[in-house]
DNA sequence: TATGAATGAGCATTCATTCAT
DNA sequence: AATGAATGAATGCTCATTCAT
């Protein structure tokens, strides 16, 4: 039996180990994921892992908002470094959302588990979370990137947001893709899923904000 | 035992009994979709489902096919009313897309579909009838909506695709945002999705092709 | 696979075979009654036994109906030779009932199933299909047995039934009975099923519709 | 932390709350009686209760045995009283037995749980226990209700707790009963549980003892 | 072509019980 | 004695798909 977790602290370390468990053998193949092998390789027994959630889905859940909330800590520690530029967005994209590896995969996911697959208030629960966070992140880039309302920082958020994971479902590396290579009329429409992301979340945010905002 | 199909024309006129059993199915409860179901709902055996369709991934990425090829022989009418606008576009997108209830829904879960569900023999031929669909599309815009390049054409429609099917996931009605009314945090990012739609659009069109294009 | 039942009369079969099956397993270990092994039993893959019952307990009560059915077949049988006598009664529920291995302990599992376990409707089902026996049981014993109504046949078999099961939950043998073999205080109460349930079935039905109808 | 239990009488007042517990929460919905829940109504840690009994199925058995127990000390104190008459013992039955919501139903679960569910050692002590009221009870009955032999007093009982418990498990009033309102065919058999108990147990110990027993 | 009986893979979750503290 | 974190056994059922008729 794995020592137990009395302190608070210990238990929170424990459903980390959960999490990354659950996220390693999750990228590992999606489909696969079994609550069984979560335990396991988290050195714990099975039902100990339902201790820590209610379901398979909720660890999904949690591991998208630990991938949020470290988007939006880096993006907050951006703004305490001074002022906020398209390009230091688009940089702290890439890097903490375009680039973690399961992000969009598991925001994709995850969008869908909200509406049916978990319990509601587990739901609504992560969206309160997430509102607060990015209610402050509205306040940030109207304050850092000079825009006219903590309202359209949100919207830039979220117009972006939604742009990424969109265009990421439509162009994000995958053996099918591999597959194609011979075919012209889908080479016609396979582009780099960077390079589009970035010209089309430029034109969004110049589009929806003015091109000085990035270039003070 | 119902009428045999022996010509082509009933043949198809079958296939899309059962496209249209599925898709009401389908759209009263998505996850309650059971092939029994569909072939009762078309009036048929089950075994004669899979006469028609392979498997029932296949049926919904058909459904989807077919919402598909439906906006795009708009697109095509549209352009051979003469000029194109981002305003037309804009209408076009709604009337063809955002509001045919099951579009974006089904639209979200295809893209997964295609991944892992279907045999990439069935999501590369699917990608080669868009392919094909949309390399047409982008010549038309070339020439309808003044854009420089056919390749533009096709990164007009991607990119607002992109930013269409992105946003519906964060945004799209639901019960769970209803159940948030009393949630100020929820509050905060809670938006009118086509509202949101319109503005992003516009201005990532405007963004990236000019403001110019959409007012001759 | 196994032949298919494509006849009615073939159903019939297999669902016979499903529950012979079922019930050597049953008595062979109650607690271990496993849908798998009935499936393998009856030669059939587990799916096939879910197209013939809607449950484990509901297989329980069709081999409990199919031991009442017998008995009252039975009960018809005794009827249709002549006159119907508290001995040939007590003949009948020994042979029908109390030696039929699994009927009494089946029933006792069965009288609580019915409550939670089915269905409402299949519960009711049952009730209804044993309720018709019983009634015409009713009018039989009246004739036979010379009682004054069809009611007080109805009784007769209810208040004996109730006795019967009742006293074999009390008394019938049991390892654990075994067991007690020098306990003192257990073998004060440590009687023979058999003598105790003919004594009392026998004063019952005396004490309740008269010395006489037994001996004509 | 609850006051720990360190004298004898509180370890007992510990014990009989946790059975108060238990019964409260059996009775409101017998398929849902969860350790976990008996414990937090007693106001003890779901360990305590593993300090008190060794399992689940000996706390239902120490319920019956309570109720059983409850039921000796009444005739006993009856026996005290003088004479016994049929017509006292069918009050006592009523009381004592009938009247208390969850006897039978309680009994009709415990006769199962001492074959399967316990130790043989616990079922055999219950047995043994339960042996010695009887005996004595048997004896009881031998002088107050006039019967040839203690012998017979053990039979009195044992037989009429046969018929109690069976026609119990035919005829108590259920939800079942409730929805079979319309059906004649159950109607045909639908009798009231106490009517026919009282008229068959008094026909039974008529029977079985003679009608002068009763009345002196 | 159409049917529908037969197949069998797939698996999260509960909860009684234990035992380290 | 009391606690409550950890354990892990236990399994029925659905439903997409196949294929004999």
């Amino acid at each position: 039996m794995k020592q137990r977790a009395i302190q608070q602290s210990d238990k929170d370390q424990r459903r980390q180990d959960l999490l990354d468990a659950a996220l390693a053998l999750w990228q590992a193949d999606p489909n696969r994921l079994r609550i069984e092998a979560v335990a396991k390789a988290a050195g714990v027994a099975k039902g100990t892992v339902y201790l820590y959630f209610r379901s398979k889905e909720e660890i999904l859940l949690a591991i998208h908002e630990r991938h949020v909330a470290a988007f939006f800590a880096a993006l907050r520690a951006g703004g305490e470094q001074g002022t906020i530029t398209f390009e230091t967005m688009m940089d702290l994209v890439f890097a903490h959302m375009v680039r973690v590896p399961a992000f969009l995969p598991l925001a994709s996911l995850c969008h869908g588990l909200m509406e049916s697959g978990v319990e509601p208030e587990i739901a609504l629960g992560l969206k309160h979370r997430i509102g607060e966070r990015l209610g402050e992140a509205g306040h940030l880039l109207q304050s850092r990137l000079g825009l006219d309302s903590p309202e359209n920082g949100v919207a830039f958020l979220m117009h972006g947001y939604g742009l990424i994971l969109g265009l990421w479902q439509i162009l994000h590396p995958s053996p099918l893709r591999d597959m194609a290579k011979n075919d012209p009329a889908i080479q016609n429409i396979d582009r780099d899923f960077e390079t589009e992301l970035r010209q089309a979340l430029r034109a969004l945010w110049v589009g929806e904000f003015g091109p000085t905002k990035g270039a003070p």
